[in-house]
Parts: C-alpha cells; structure tokens; sequence
DNA sequence: AGCCTTTGACCAGCG
DNA sequence: TCGCTGGTCAAAGGC
C-alpha cells in the first residue's frame, strides 16, 4: 500500500537524561552495542530549534568543529535551503510540535520536559542515518579526512560490536525517563565518541551535514529514536507486523505491529524517520506474559534485561517498553556516552592530528550505515579489496556468495572461523557503485581476534592494545588514540538514554 | 510447514 | 452523508 523506500534523511535521536542513563549502565550487559549504535551515539539527531544549539550546515561551517558543534559554540542555524535541510526542517518542526507523529492514549509520562533534556541533532550526512546511511556521506579525505582508514574504521566498528564495553546499552534497565540529561556531559562524551570514530573531522568537513544541535528532549512517552533498522529493535517480544500505513504530515510509513503470543494484546507502532530510520515507537497495552526465551543466539538480543523483564517491571507502568527502549536505543545509549566536561577537549584538538595517510594513499571512504541489531552493523566502505574488509582482526571462511536481485555484483558471506564463534559478516559490493562495499556484521564475538591479525595495521599505534577491543584500539589513529578503553569506560558509564518513547494503554 | 512481511482493501471515528 | 485519516484485516508471497 504505502510502502515505500523511505528517502534518505537524517535520524533523530533524543537523549536520556544523565540520571537516566548512569542507571542504565549500572547493569552493564555482556552484549555489545552495534557499531552503527556507536555511530548513531556519535550522531543522535533530533530536529529542534528551540534550545538546541545547531551548527551551520555547508561548507562553510567546514570551520567548526565537532567539538564546537557539541558545546553548542556553533553559529545559528543556516536557513535550509537544501531539500534535505528543509525535510529537516519539517522533522524538526514535527518533532518540536509533537506534529507528525499520532499520540493518540494515554501516554505514559517517563521524560519530563524540563528543558534541560539535550537532544543532539545533526543533520543530513551527520546523523546516524545521514552518517551511515547517506550514500553522500562518505568519509574522504577529501571532505577533511575521517582520520583513519576504511580498515580501521571498520576495526573499530567491529571491535564495538563485538566488544565494547558499552555492552550495557543494550541491556541496562532504564527505570525511568524522568531525570534531565547533562548537556555538558553528553557532549563531551559524545566528543569523546566523536573522537574515537574520527568524526571531528567528519563533521567539519561534512558538506550538507553541518547542522548539530542539542536540543531540550520532547517531554513524552513515545520514543524517538534513531535506529538505523529495518525493522523493530529485538526487545524480547516476537512481533508480527500486521499493517504499514503512511501517516497524514509524516512521509514516512508506520508500522503496526503485535505481540505474537497468545492473547496478548500489546501492538506497537513503529515510525521511520525519511532515512528509514526508527524515529518513534509508541507501544500499547501491557504484555499479559513473560519474555519469550532469549533469543540472543539468533538475533543478538539481550541477557541482562531479559532477567529485568521477568520480573514484569513495571517502572512508569510499562512492561515492555522498556525493553523496546533499551533494544532499539541501543545506539542512543551509545551515543550515551557523554562525557563530564573535563573530558570536553577529549577530540577538539585532534581533527587533524590524524594520520590520514592511508585514507589519503587509499582513498577509502567509510560510510557505517545500517544497525539491525545491537551486534549487527552494516558498513559501507570504498574499497577496490574485499580482502581489506576482511582485515578486520578476525579469521573469516567464506561459505557462500550470492548475486541478489538488482545488484549485479555478488554478495559474498563469511562466517568466524574460531569455534564456536557464530558471528558472520556479508560483504557486498553497491550496485551503484562497485567500490563501495557494504558489510553487515551479524552476532557477537565470543573470542578475541586470533593473536597476529588485525593490528598489523596500525603497528605504529601507541595505543595500549586491550583485549576487550582489539581492533578498535588497534586501529585506532594516533589521533584517536587517546581514546583508551578507559574513554570508552568512562562512556559506558554516561550514558545516554533513549530518547523518547510513548505507550498507550 | 510455519511464521513473517508486504500491501491493497476495508472499517471506524471524526469533522 | 461525505471525505479524510488512522488502524486493522487478510491474501499472497518469501524465508
């Protein structure tokens, strides 16, 4: 009926308030968050003008930097004469008026709007979506230099997915969504992020991207979200879709769906942002059952919140919102990892300290664009090589390839060769173009990359090597690599929380 | 075979 | 009553 792809446009991501988010990773999980959650953490986005403070877009805000843009000492907002700034423009109007998006019911009140929620927006070609998703945005050297290789790049993506210690943002419990984010912190965690993947140099030297802005999250129970997915976060439940309707104000579609157990009468809906993005679930009812039996080992779900799920939480009255909410906010919780502000400085000063010789000698563009799951990330990188995408640290056996329909290019599948090790990563080359290779990383390492590989690309690196993450740190540029594991603690240990969510009983 | 998604059609509420 | 809109149904197809 309405189904369509939705066009390309930027996520938006609200974050929880600090309260909120430390409690969240209280509970630290063992599942790791996705590589594009890590990347939608650097680039939550939510359209807003009031409050938020937005960097200009363009070129011309080539000049400011990341750091800048997430203290907010960023110039006003250019007017969006782009088509994709003024369909952010018209988010941001949505998002600020509650416009847009039905909220229909009683909505449960978990995230007051006290203002000082900050919702960090960045527009297209920053944001999560834009960020990962845009086929524009690709990270050249050219545009700045993302200030690692497409290697590196993906070895820390990899390492985050398979690694990271931001584990609990996909199963902290989140008892509330009432407490006001720290702006100050959230920023400079989310610096500190910035400056892990490089995105300093992303975002000034981003084109059409330029827009960040904080913003005073939207006092309501639904929940915006930036989950760069095809479909609903895994929060436990089995779901069956029943309906997909394209709203009045929204271009986007929503989608309907129910809880597959019996009887139960819990629906959700689902919204996408233009980029297809989740920009919004509003769950109803209350589920009248436990948890289905984790299914972690199909689709990387949870362990941590499914023991909180048992017990039929009923913080702020919902039961399975939460779970929703820390599954699909997986990135956001990323993006969580905002920082106290003595760590503000963490990546402002590196932009272009980064080596980029290799992205220069390379000419690598790096585009993470897709999260499925909180252990599933797609990557898409410019590459002549697959064998580069392979380098990832890890031991790949190739078990299959396969030509899928409207690419010409084949799809080739590798598979962990370590025992036991089910984590699997597809690999295929963009119809468009056949330089730009997507790889979509499925499950979670239960290893360490064998002894030897991965990190003989950046020999020279100082960077402590942890075992936890050693891709990222690896990989890591000498400009990033004052991002140790003791950053990515300390991110874990701010994070951010969802962003908005909305249930009706 | 079972489950899920897709999607056009249908229904109900509202102005 | 009509048109609009959101929500749901259900057949078809895919995995």
């Amino acid at each position: 009926m309405s189904a369509r792809p939705p066009p390309p446009s930027r996520p938006r991501l609200a974050l929880p308030p600090r309260s909120v988010a430390e409690s969240l990773f209280t509970g630290a999980g063992d599942a790791s968050p996705g590589p594009l959650t890590l990347a939608s953490a650097l680039f939550p986005s939510e359209p807003d003008g009031g409050g938020g403070v937005s960097s200009s877009s363009g070129g011309a805000s080539g000049a400011t930097s990341f750091t800048q843009l997430l203290t907010g000492n960023l110039a006003p907002p250019q007017p969006a004469s782009h088509p994709q700034q003024q369909q952010q423009q018209r988010e941001a109007e949505r998002g600020r008026g509650g416009g847009g998006v039905a909220r229909a019911g009683p909505a449960l009140s978990v995230a007051p709007p006290d203002g000082t929620g900050a919702v960090f927006t960045v527009p297209p070609g920053l944001s999560p979506s834009g960020l990962l998703d845009s086929p524009g945005l690709f990270f050249s050297p050219t545009m700045g230099g993302f200030g690692m290789s497409h290697q590196q790049a993906l070895a820390q993506v990899t390492a985050q997915a398979s690694h990271s210690p931001f584990g609990m943002f996909d199963h902290a419990e989140q008892p509330s969504f009432s407490a006001a984010p720290t702006s100050s912190e959230a920023m400079q965690h989310m610096n500190s992020a910035a400056n892990m993947a490089g995105i300093s140099d992303m975002v000034t030297g981003t084109t059409n991207s330029e827009n960040v802005a904080f913003q005073s999250a939207e006092a309501s129970q639904r929940y915006q979200v930036n989950a760069p997915v095809d479909k609903p976060a895994d929060d436990g439940y089995n779901w069956r879709k029943y309906g997909q309707k394209v709203v009045k104000g929204s271009d986007c579609p929503r989608s309907y769906y129910k809880c597959t157990h019996l009887n139960c009468p819990v629906k959700k809906k689902v919204e996408h942002a233009e980029d297809g993005q989740i920009s919004e679930i509003i769950y109803k009812g209350k589920h009248n059952h436990q948890r289905p039996p984790n299914k972690r080992g199909k689709d990387g779900s949870s362990l941590a919140t499914e023991q909180n799920e048992q017990s039929n939480d009923t913080v702020s009255g919902m039961s399975g919102i939460k779970r929703d909410q820390e599954a699909v906010y997986g990135m956001s919780d990323q993006l969580s990892g905002l920082s106290d502000g003595d760590d503000m400085d963490d990546g402002e000063s590196r932009p272009h300290e980064v080596d980029d010789k290799e992205s220069d000698n390379k000419k690598r563009n790096i585009q993470i664009s897709s999260q499925r799951t909180s252990t599933e990330a797609k990557i898409i990188v410019q590459t002549t090589s697959e064998v580069d995408l392979l380098d990832d640290g890890y031991r790949w056996r190739k078990y299959g390839q396969k030509v899928v329909k409207g690419n010409p290019h084949p799809r080739s599948y590798y598979k962990c060769t370590y025992a036991g090790c089910n984590v699997r990563k597809h690999i295929e080359r963009a119809s468009s173009d056949p330089k730009a290779v997507i790889t979509t990383y499925e499950g979670k390492h239960n290893h360490e990359p064998p002894v030897g590989r991965g990190s003989n690309q950046n020999a020279g690196n100082s960077v402590p090597s942890n075992s936890s993450q050693p891709n990222m740190q690896n990989s890591m540029s000498r400009s990033q690599a004052s991002l140790t594991r003791a950053d990515f603690s300390n991110i874990n240990q701010r994070p951010i929380g969802v962003l908005q969510f909305k249930s009706e009983e």
